[in-house]
DNA sequence: GATAATTGTTATGGACCATATCAAATAACG
DNA sequence: CGTTATTTGATATGGTCCATAACAATTATC
């Protein structure tokens, strides 16, 4: 909780005048205590989910793609011929909030909405060429730059068990 | 990414008609496919963050805790005497927004702010007998309903392995 | 003692999330 | 058939969180 992304400048703290020290620190320039605060399940869990999103859109700069707009071209290529409603849903996308989010994709000709023959009301979903071929690249990008990282720093088998366990948080907390 | 928090209606969808079925699925009632999605890093994340966030929120609905706040209170009674800059800036909360949360907690009794003597610019946070008192009730109740929760899905030992993993995502990627 | 830096604060804008509402199209049903 | 209810995409709007600029009071620096 409550983890913010600025970068801090960090410059020199003065030194302790060492005057009035009552109880536990006034002034000191000692780090502080976090406590239990890193046993806590969600401020960690927020920390690093910063993290993550952080690092992703650093490697996704070239492309210009942020995470949930990443997971809507890679929903819509693994389902073609989606409405909006279905494709926001299953991302937990409230239908009024996709709209902007699909003006801006399909802005940028990485998908397009196209009136359903069956349905008139609807708009079914597809990429477009250049969205495959955005795509093709971005998925390059969060292979090879991201998600390796994590086999990096956990190495593959803690990788997969920490996938297994957030999913089962995500499904069953 | 890109995942709500509202409780869907889920009525039963129609039938399909089966009419011009072209490449994949235009208007099928079958679930739609995840496929990388439930691989990738950022997205089992959040989606898992969102649902112990929610959790947090349902356990401290008595107390009316926000994590951040809960976070905010553990972090001043673990370092008491320190300013507003100081115990904003090691949660990542930025100092104008930090403010406002403040001025909520201090109306509602739970910390106080004090001039410092030795720089009057200065407010050294502390907690108030009640926010001590709400503070223990809101460990307990964390312990018991929210991170005993945490047990009961995925054990003691897998408990530690992921909390720890996070931590270094958290402080290394 | 003049200048720079720090602290808390206000104002403000952006991003994201949630609700109500609407017109067009379709479904349900008498 | 025709009336009513439901669904789809869309707009408007408000809330929350996050980030930056700027300011007065105070302190540090030189």
């Amino acid at each position: 909780m409550t983890v913010s992304k600025t970068a801090e400048k960090s410059s020199e703290k003065p030194a302790d005048t060492a005057k009035g020290r009552k109880d536990a620190a006034e002034g000191s320039g000692e780090a502080l205590q976090l406590g239990e605060l890193s046993e806590q399940l969600g401020y960690v869990l927020k920390r690093a989910q910063l993290k993550v999103f952080e690092n992703f859109l650093r490697c996704m700069a070239s492309l210009q793609l942020t995470p949930a707009q990443f997971s809507v071209l890679l929903l819509v290529e693994k389902n073609p011929g989606r409405n909006q409603t279905e494709i926001a849903s299953t991302l937990g996308i409230l239908r009024p909030n996709f709209v902007a989010m699909l003006d801006n994709l399909e802005s940028r000709d990485l998908c397009a909405r196209i009136r359903s023959t069956n349905d008139r009301r609807s708009h079914i979903l597809v990429l477009t060429d250049k969205g495959k071929a955005v795509l093709a690249r971005a998925k390059k990008l969060v292979a090879t730059k991201h998600e390796a990282r994590l086999n990096d720093l956990l190495g593959p088998s803690n990788r997969e068990a920490l996938l297994g366990m957030l999913s089962k948080i995500a499904n069953e907390f």
